[in-house]
DNA sequence: TATGAATGAGTGTTCATTCAT
DNA sequence: GATGAATGAACACTCATTCAT
């Protein structure tokens, strides 16, 4: 019984990688559901089994991964590190999602980065800001960051700053293997923390 | 003569502008020929009057806008102003262009600086993320800048901020007034440069 | 056994009420196999086993629900009652029977009255019709009726009433409970008989 | 200009006539849009400039063809005839739009016959019963008619006989040339009013 | 029996592009 | 120039039917 559910749960997974795979590979836009169940190895029909339609697929694509990603993020501000740990601990996370699952990232920053309203309608996708947010806020409280910043305003510098990097390795632009990975968390946080200039 | 000529120059902008506007708020692909048209108040026809396919306004719209910001930006890169002030008045300029021209700047920045068929299209034309890396790498050789950070890392989380400014703008998220872009201009270069934490 | 075969029985009488009710609400073509397995509780690859096709179970419930209906409305023939008495018999039979299966009479009454193809594929039993325009023939035949008058046309009078009674009621346009029903059975027979009889 | 409008007016008749072939050949759930646009000798796609779907081309058959004879319908209440001529010449213009449009007329009884949801949400397709259940009421009330009679059950009855003998005729179950339209339609008036007036 | 996953032919609909006026 | 009717390739989606479990 178990291995008829997970045979289930399969199939919809088959389709939900495929559907990355291909997304990744030519956009969301030239994407044919057909292509889709292609590569997953089944009927076409069979994705309407699972999605309601081909946008859902993409919903669900991001959800199903942008939410594991999502309370990650959010346990980090439970713990009761300095805020500049925690900030790294953000980035950290974000930005290694990317050597474990590249093509997920490479979706999630062309479809939803090009589609405002999609990006609307999945309201969730800035909630890692809204951490950033808060843990800046701390920050400042306890007196470990300036005082003289707007939260808000540093954790879009924070958070556009990670999600640039992941455009960047996305599009080539940038070494993205797995030390040059290491080292884009190490600076990301030197520079948005101590500042580039020289103190 | 000069009436004629702009009367006709009229339309074409007319266009250029209606695709501009559509394109800022559902993407290039979602866009139809005609919501172009109907922005425009003029029939789908007319668009192929002016430009040869859907792909070509969007090449017009590159051509005609990013070239103009880029100029400017490149501009600074003439001066020898401290690498500091150099930056400052990069994010000066694309900020300040979201005050005249949002759309503009939206699409730029969403179609533009994420699409890799685009930049194979267009020929890769030299991008703004260039050149903050090049003026990085002068300010780090001039001693103006930590010698420990890595020229293209350090553009990109300059340029990741000014981006992610600009989609919180878009998409309502942070206040976007006159003073707003100001402050916001002040705090992204203090934050980059200086850091966030207290020196 | 009995209680198994009872038991098998109710499946497939399961499966035919609900594809009655289900093709009294939307007609035939526009009822997906899906709606009746839904309307009888089990799931749609159950309906392949008690049935070839969707065409099958339509032809199901004709024969089993028609054929009854039929029967009873040919046996009014057999009676040597006086035509007005006959006819008076077999509208009660139909209308009454609205009160018991109202969704079956539907059907018959949609489905098989008004499609020749279904006529052709089953056979072209004998219609109510049918039966109406002989009794109504002997009638005249008998005296009973004025002779200037053609049975078919009457006959489809008659029938029209029925049906269109039935139609008001499925469309509640007319109130269908037990006075209605005796006092619409009477109002039908005295307009058309009132007619048809010698003065 | 004249004969441009009406060019493009042609174009959506065009549309419409051949929609009336091909439902009345085939039935509206058989009939592909591609079967619409050969019949009127256009690409399919042009259906969808002057129709939003499938079923708005259904939608525009019925009112458009229904609503003038509805119109006609109505008009005879205003005269000041008799109520027994009033229903003579309800029934006349129903039945011989037989002769002129019995495509249309197969289309309506076949289609909405069959479909209550349609009929339901069509609703003027019983504003005729409506007519006659006021014209019936007046006859009552002016003393040409029998008391003992409810209009609403009256009205069904008269009604119900031409629709029944609309779907004799185009079910091919009784003669509909000119001549027998001409005596059905006598005959149907006096047997339905032959019991309705007072004797 | 009973389920519902799986299939795929068939079809409605969209939309960039062309072209007569 | 300007319009919007006309085209048709391309595609998403449905649904009757089959079949492994």
């Amino acid at each position: 019984m178990v291995e008829k559910t997970s045979a289930v749960e399969d199939k919809r997974q088959q389709l939900l990688w495929a559907a990355v795979r291909v997304f990744a590979r030519k956009g969301f836009h030239a994407s044919r559901v057909g292509d889709i169940a292609e590569e997953a190895g089944v009927a076409h029909g069979l994705l309407y089994h699972y999605f309601k339609s081909k946008d859902q697929v993409l919903e669900a694509v991001f959800h199903e991964n942008w939410s594991v990603l999502l309370a990650r993020i959010e346990s980090v501000e439970e713990t009761d590190e300095p805020a500049a740990d925690q900030i790294r601990h953000i980035a950290a996370i974000v930005l290694r999602t990317w050597l474990h699952l590249p093509e997920v990232v490479r979706v999630v920053i062309q479809e939803f980065g090009r589609s405002p309203e999609l990006a609307e309608r999945l309201g969730e996708l800035t909630r890692p800001i809204d951490v950033l947010q808060r843990v800046i806020a701390r920050g400042i409280e306890r007196g470990e960051f300036r005082k003289d910043v707007d939260p808000s305003f540093a954790a879009t510098v924070v958070y556009g700053s990670i999600d640039e990097l992941l455009t960047a390795w996305v599009l080539g632009r940038l070494p993205s293997d797995e030390d040059a990975v290491a080292r884009a968390e190490q600076t990301l946080v030197e520079i948005t923390l101590g500042g580039l200039q020289k103190s």
